[in-house]
DNA sequence: CATCAGATCTGCT
DNA sequence: GCAGATCTGATGG
């Protein structure tokens, strides 16, 4: 409430390959105002990659577009969140251009505004066992999902565009600083993947090297990552 | 740290 | 029916 206005990035920003985008969002802040102001955010330190109909683990893999990918085939820089296992969200971005299914899958970010509530969303009504530490809460896709009260009502968000009322506001903003250069972003294969063809393996998986924030497993960037 | 089962539901075969 | 872009708590080293 503090601050000043986010400033969302524009949909240039989102029309590129899927690849390019996954590493132009390293280090992009992600902010979210709940319907109540509270305003929750976070830097972007891990992302993958999704190619859509040539790419055999992407949810357009052969051109399927049913209702649940509608928003991967929609305009760069719309919110693809799809509900998996029974229980969580995951939380994409359309890339590329309309009518072409790829996105990128955000998978981690760190925690730097509205700690206590990310973490009240984190840990619910039940008491824990151990209380989150701040690395366990934003360190995976369905985790950050949680962590910011991303759900099915998100899927098909113009993050382009401004907050609507039911359901706040969600943005990337503009960078303050540079971009993270290349020989800083660690890379490796996706994650969760089953299948065992080139695709399973592909370096589609993206993070800020040395980044404590990300999820496990942990990528090594085979070039010093400090830690 | 590594591995494993269980939770829980949806879209598609 | 069944597998799925996951997470948690428990168990063993």
């Amino acid at each position: 409430m503090s601050r000043d206005q986010p400033r969302p990035l524009s949909r240039r920003f989102f029309a590129t390959d899927p690849e390019t985008l996954a590493r132009k969002l390293l280090g992009c802040t992600l902010a979210r105002t709940l319907p109540d102001g509270s305003r929750l955010a976070g830097t972007i330190v891990e992302t993958e990659a999704y190619l859509g109909v040539r790419d055999t683990s992407s949810h357009t893999y052969g051109g399927r577009r049913t209702e649940r990918v509608a928003s991967m085939w929609a305009r760069p820089g719309t919110l693809y969140v799809y509900f998996t296992y029974g229980m969580h969200f995951c939380m994409n971005i359309s890339a590329g251009s309309e009518g072409v299914p790829v996105a990128v899958l955000l998978r981690a970010i760190e925690p730097t505004e509205g700690l206590d509530l990310l973490r009240a969303h984190r840990t619910g009504p039940k008491p824990r066992k151990k209380p989150l530490t701040d690395r366990d809460l934003c360190s995976g896709p369905a985790r950050l999902c949680q962590a910011l009260a991303i759900g099915r009502p998100h899927d098909g968000l113009d993050l382009t565009a401004g907050p609507v009322p039911e359901l706040g506001a969600l943005v990337i903003e503009r960078r303050k600083t540079s971009p993270i250069a290349d020989d800083q972003i660690a890379v490796g294969p996706r994650v969760g993947l089953s299948g065992n063809d080139e695709w399973t393996h592909a370096p589609l998986r993206f993070a800020i090297a040395g980044s404590p924030y990300t999820s496990r497993p942990r990528l090594k960037t085979g070039l010093g990552d400090g830690v």
